[in-house]
DNA sequence: TTTGAGATGAGCGATAATCGCACGTATAGT
DNA sequence: ACTATACGTGCGATTATCGCTCATCTCAAA
């Protein structure tokens, strides 16, 4: 099994480091690359340690909720993640769900609230359009670099111009949005407006996917639209 | 330590646990519970941990992105959760989604989906009605024991019937559904109605909340056709 | 049914990781 | 400016963890 691309490498000073705790969370993401769940071994093989470390570790796990296995006795995810999840960020998870769906079922395309997150972008939020034949389906929770893709561009054109910044910036920067195809995923078109909050900079946008290109202009609107009603909520 | 001579084989077991996984899963529950943060002294009491040990779990923990410090320096969880709650029943999350938000907008009321884990009832998706004056903020990952409240009796009403059970679960049984006032929020109403998949037991429910009883003729015949779609979209 | 290969759960000693104290520094409040 | 509170980091003693081992269990094939 490939090892997860780690997307916050480590710097060399390993100083505060708690390696049992490094161990459970490995296996926590073992876990979410293989959501139909894996087995005891095949979890120590997936993180590299011995298997009777895992069953330590998966105790504890299981313990807090954050791991079951199911009817197979295989291991996934369990619910108590999502508990945490409802705290990140409640106050976006909220504000921004009613707006994003409207952009959805308006566009007709996936829509998605991404925040930046050190030098990747995640998205935070996904609605996907209520009557859509064929829609994007985009996973919560992906990653990809702040370089790539509509969400991102969006993001760092809201930031002051840089020197050797890509093109598409300084045009998302004049135009207040950004286009991407193909750079997340093979034949998919992105457009992201960046979110301003009232204060501060939210370093977060909102976007549309889909599975080819839509009218650039009527979208941008909404898209834009979308990004400044959820920016006035956000104090 | 004093226990030597055990007449009786313990009943509970404290068998596999990994102290410092523990604590730093104590951390994260402790962050959940304060969605606007908490200082790395105010985190070591609430784990009843000493500093120096949280500042070593907090950087474990951050470097995976489980936990991120805000503009405050104030500790908080991270992203990397969201990319782990993607990964908890995907196929429920996307597959439910739609029916739910219908549901929602239909009634007016909160929609939700619950999901049995243990002898507790965690709300696992949840959507709130476009237009609505004033809808139930119910939060996403909240937990109730199984006998309280609409979405658990529903759960219980889907198994077989139990010699003491409560009245409203027999009664639940025969209507399909099931009804709840003021158990798990004051004031709050709320009906579910149990998902049966093709195969198997889901132990799951799909209901709503409102601040007022509703129609109940009405909305318990959208529950249960909500329940009734999602359970066919689950093998 | 018997047999056997593979996976699982648990006991235990050596070792390495963790704990908790101490000290020096940064920040806020008066 | 000065005090008080909170923060970040070395370092030794101790403890929790690691990884070996063996007993038990599941399941498939003979």
């Amino acid at each position: 099994m490939a090892d997860v691309a780690d997307p916050h490498p480590e710097p060399e000073r390993a100083t505060a480091g708690s390696k049992t705790l490094d161990n459970g969370i490995r296996v926590l993401k073992a876990l979410a690359q293989h959501p139909r769940g894996l087995t005891m071994t095949e979890l120590a093989t997936a993180v590299g340690a011995h298997r009777t470390v895992v069953y330590r570790l998966l105790g504890t796990l299981t313990r807090h909720g954050l791991v079951a296995q199911g009817p197979d006795n295989r291991y996934q995810l369990g619910l108590a993640i999502i508990e945490l999840s409802g705290a990140v960020r409640p106050d976006l998870q909220t504000l921004a769900q009613a707006p994003l769906r409207e952009l959805a079922d308006e566009t007709g395309a996936t829509a998605f609230l991404s925040l930046l997150d050190g030098d990747e972008v995640v998205s935070t939020l996904v609605v996907e359009p209520l009557h859509a034949d064929a829609h994007v389906a985009y996973r919560l929770g992906t990653r990809h670099p702040v370089t790539l893709g509509s969400a991102g561009l969006a993001i760092l054109s809201a930031r002051a111009p840089r020197a050797n910044e890509r093109g598409e910036i300084s045009l998302a920067r004049e135009r207040g949005y950004s286009v991407s195809q193909g750079e997340i995923q093979r034949g998919a078109w992105g457009l992201a407006a960046p979110i301003r909050p009232r204060s501060g900079d939210a370093e977060a946008s909102v976007g549309v996917v889909a599975l080819q290109p839509l009218d650039e202009v009527h979208v941008a609107r909404l898209v834009m639209d979308t990004a400044e009603t959820i920016g006035k909520l956000i104090p």
